[in-house]
DNA sequence: GTATTATGTTAGCAGTGTCAACATTAAAAT
DNA sequence: ATTTTAATGTTGACACTGCTAACATAATAC
């Protein structure tokens, strides 16, 4: 009688898929249990979602336009205060956000021109990443604007793992040599500054 | 008669999810079908290894002494071209074991310090570019060597990334403005140009 | 040579992605 | 307004997975 039809399962599986990618990592999602959690029988989700990558897909774009939304926030007229900040928000996302950043740019999506909606929100951020150093670059070629902003975007994305492993690896760890740790806590400790000289450097 | 005990399971076992685990990925991977490619029985692996994690391990610690020999190959007295070469067979072996690749810098395995022996390989490869990058470096100061090191090491790892989407992604698209494809093909068609300015850029 | 330990096998549990066949309802066509 | 159709839900099933317990056999230590 009330509901044999849920109105709103789309919306609601995606949100609880985010909610549980995001506590247990992406592996740990399942279907079934998606499902369960919504109060819905275990195969309606194949009404919405083809293969569990389609849901993947759709976890992963409602990331990046989170990610996107989170470089924007920065306000300043100073150029390089904007991308120093979209820059330290895109480690904050990258290390809050760690088992959807995993998802966004590992291999559980392959392809994203599969899922246009993905391949567009995902591309949005490079766009935006390349207008902030634009503006900020006293070189306006092209090329050269185009490979730096790689050069930034490599940089950080090597940086989110690298700190992501520093918060699993235990305390007393931070303080041996010969160990990436020591180095990335240091940089972790003092963020801005590093960024700071990181953009003024490239 | 002839063989209830296999003499050689373990090895057999790594190597063989090494081969599955670059041909398909790691999420490909299963005991059950790994055994089979052994002539051995479903469960026979887990005398080997407590969980699947374990095998993840060892498949991951090969994957960094793989890359560990990689990296060591040049034999030049200049410490410039042997770190270009350097970071030049890093991303090589990123992007030619790209599945391997994932395992060893994803969250297969969440926490090396649970397995000795591949902490122990990870930070060989980490403790390697510090050496190289320490014989290149005018400034000897350990601090600024270090900061220096998570430098190339992010940035390395953030191309192979996209070098992978690059592979991946149809050959009209590399064409595609307001994308970052054409950007890292330029990269990609040359590599050791853009390696070489890197270094000395750093 | 016997006891112990390492390494193999079989049977089975609970959980998974996915599909086919069927049920119900909302939306569109008439 | 009624009927057709498409969308969205359910049940049941298949083949697969990681993993465990109970048992079998072989290698090793004494």
């Amino acid at each position: 009688m009330s509901s044999y039809h849920h109105g709103n399962l789309k919306q609601e599986l995606i949100s609880c898929a985010s909610k549980i990618c995001e506590r247990d990592g992406y592996t740990k999602l399942s279907i079934r249990s998606l499902a369960k959690e919504s109060n819905v029988s275990q195969t309606a989700p194949y009404r919405h979602f083809k293969t569990k990558e389609d849901l993947y897909a759709e976890i992963a774009r409602e990331g990046f336009d989170n990610l996107h939304k989170a470089i924007s926030k920065s306000k300043s007229q100073n150029t390089q205060d904007v991308l120093v900040s979209a820059s330290k928000e895109y480690l904050k996302f990258g290390t809050k956000n760690s088992n959807t950043y995993d998802l966004m740019f590992g291999t559980a999506v392959p392809d994203f021109t599969k899922y246009p909606s993905l391949f567009k929100s995902a591309n949005s951020v490079y766009r935006h990443i390349t207008t902030l150093f634009a503006a900020y670059s006293k070189n306006k070629d092209s090329k050269f604007i185009q490979e730096k902003c790689i050069d930034i975007w490599a940089h950080l994305h090597g940086l989110v793992g690298l700190l992501r492993k520093l918060e699993v690896v235990p305390a007393k760890l931070v303080e041996m040599p010969d160990t990436p740790f020591m180095a990335v806590n240091k940089i972790n400790e003092d963020l801005d500054g590093y960024l700071k000289r990181f953009i003024k450097n490239i």
